[in-house]
DNA sequence: TCTTAACATTAGAATTATTCTAAGTTGTTG
DNA sequence: CAACAACTTAGAATAATTCTAATGTTAAGA
């Protein structure tokens, strides 16, 4: 395990692990690399395990719930919700909102620079506004987004 | 049963229950009674369960999560997604948004002509827009909210 | 009022997403 | 390369919710 051949990017994964304080392991890098080597992506912990497994990378689902935590903690990644029966996680971290296809329960962003809102009320004596989340829901799915 | 001595509005309840077409039986009424008697909440099944124990009412954790999914298909109830963990119902079913203290995990209504959504994009094609949620997350909570 | 059929409720089992545990493995550093 | 902390993992555990199949209730008609 030493002659280098790396065939695709890596996508930066191992530079951002150690950024983050997070051992590259096989399996943080394989699933980093899955989740950033290509646009955005709205993934849950079954569909990335699934994702990993067909891509003949073995990894636990314990351990995909695990890095996707991780990764969010770092702020690689963002937990989006919008359906109580999933988690899903966003790979994209800048500020943006969703649609979400409630048909297919698939999301796709709104560029955050895109939309305002305006109107909020002061939040509550003693809290700090951490996030605003828009979601726009939709009925009746076109074809599968991401 | 006609000397009318209700010494609680019963919020309508029975007649809600007929209009929407629900039997009004000792289970829904009561748990009709406990939401919708007082101002807005926002309950989680468990939460309205223990509430209708405590009240002395004897109905099962099932019969609260049908009840519950009834009235909101029935429109006396909305389901606000807000945290993957559980399910919230908020009494108030005209149009507005949400401040969601996360440490306590409670509830605030912000009123929906106070809030404007501007820039929105379409909607994909073969889409409608079934709702637009704002969820404004708070961190810091204060005292409890509904 | 009695009967009946459709509708409701319920206890407990089942399901599903997610987290935990405890044991084995691997990465890093000296 | 030793040693230890950090990681991974299988499988058990948890928690919210749904399902099942049996029992109870309501509404309507004779």
């Amino acid at each position: 395990m030493s002659p280098v051949t790396q065939d695709r990017p890596y996508s930066q994964t191992l530079t951002r692990l150690r950024e983050a304080g997070l051992r590259p392991t096989r399996q943080r890098l394989a699933l980093g690399r899955l989740l950033f080597d290509g646009g955005d992506r709205h993934v849950t912990a079954e569909a990335l395990h699934e994702q990993a497994q067909a891509a003949g990378v073995s990894v636990s689902l314990a351990t995909v719930y695990n890095t996707l935590h991780q990764f969010t903690e770092a702020q690689l990644l963002r937990e989006v919700v919008v359906d109580s029966a999933r988690t899903y996680f966003d790979t994209n971290v800048s500020d943006h909102h969703h649609f979400f296809l409630e048909n297919s329960g698939s999301l796709m962003d709104i560029d955050g620079d895109k939309i305002a809102v305006t109107g909020l009320p002061q939040a509550p004596e003693g809290t700090d506004v951490a996030r605003v989340d828009v979601i726009v829901r939709l009925h009746g799915a076109p074809r599968q987004a991401s």
